[in-house]
DNA sequence: CCACTTTTTGAAATAAATTGCAGAAAGTTC
DNA sequence: GAACTTTCTGCAATTTATTTCAAAAAGTGG
């Protein structure tokens, strides 16, 4: 919640503008309670009447990915969705479960988080690589798809 | 090596068509050591002088990753590669490593793998939701463009 | 509020991936 | 192995997320 307040100042330590745009795609994004596509967000902005074109929404997002401020989730043949990323405190990487049916996205649980987290720790150590904030998608089927599948099919 | 002999009966027990493009292409992925894009793939048939279009690398690269015999990895904003997958011994999950500067892709270590694959499994149980055989892609900075990005910015 | 620089806009371009369709193979039956 | 059905392929056209560009606007520092 109110996430820019922590945002507007680093990107202005960075040099970069803080743009009406910038902020209002930031707010957006503090807002959202689900994962937000590029043009999910350039509909909601239209709809408040901000002057805003697609192209900005995805150079801001890029920007703020590039930054760490937000996470990328990159899908199959699907436009990627975002979501913010506090860098001071949250996990090097959120685990997703997407279904490939429903297209539903939901997060793991909080203590499997911290697991998958502590082997990305390990994988870092080992490999000398150092791997940055992002989303990882685990693809499946839900429960609910599963179910319909197995008597549709 | 020469996986396309366990290929074969499989896609012919679902009615699929033994073609020569399908073999040509389960081949290719099969010689390859590194992980190739759709157009890697038309390329090198191509120079073998083998009569294939590059939408039938697509169809049936869909259809290999649909039944579980090859993993695609969507990278972002670049062409997604595919690997050949052993539906009947390998892990659920493969996981890489992508420099974000070199895009140079490797493998993590098998026994860090082993300890991914358990958690996955925990989070199947956990979460009731299937996951399917697939890459999963941890992006970041190699050892070597570290050394150099932290030189060069 | 002026001068300077960065950013945004809107439209057009790009490129990966997909699709429709007619002809060509593959599998099947006899 | 001829005749028939089904699936597949190649080509070209299409789709769609994302990017590019020149001109206009807005942020910033004095």
């Amino acid at each position: 919640m109110e996430y820019i307040i922590n945002i507007r100042p680093a990107l202005y330590n960075k040099g970069y503008r803080i743009t009406g745009q910038r902020q209002q795609i930031i707010r957006i994004l503090d807002k959202a309670t689900d994962h937000q596509s590029a043009y999910k967000i350039y509909e909601e902005l239209r709809k408040m009447n901000h002057r805003v074109s697609i192209a900005t929404i995805y150079r801001t997002l890029d920007l703020l990915v590039e930054l760490n401020f937000v996470r990328r989730i990159d899908r199959h043949k699907q436009p990627s969705v975002y979501e913010l990323a506090d860098p001071g405190k949250g996990p090097t990487v959120k685990v997703h479960l997407i279904c490939r049916k429903c297209n539903q996205v939901q997060d793991i649980s909080s203590s499997l988080s911290v697991m998958f987290n502590d082997l990305v720790g390990k994988a870092q150590l080992y490999h000398e690589f150092s791997i940055e904030p992002q989303a990882i998608s685990l693809r499946g089927l839900c429960a609910k798809c599963r179910v319909e599948s197995a008597r549709g099919n």
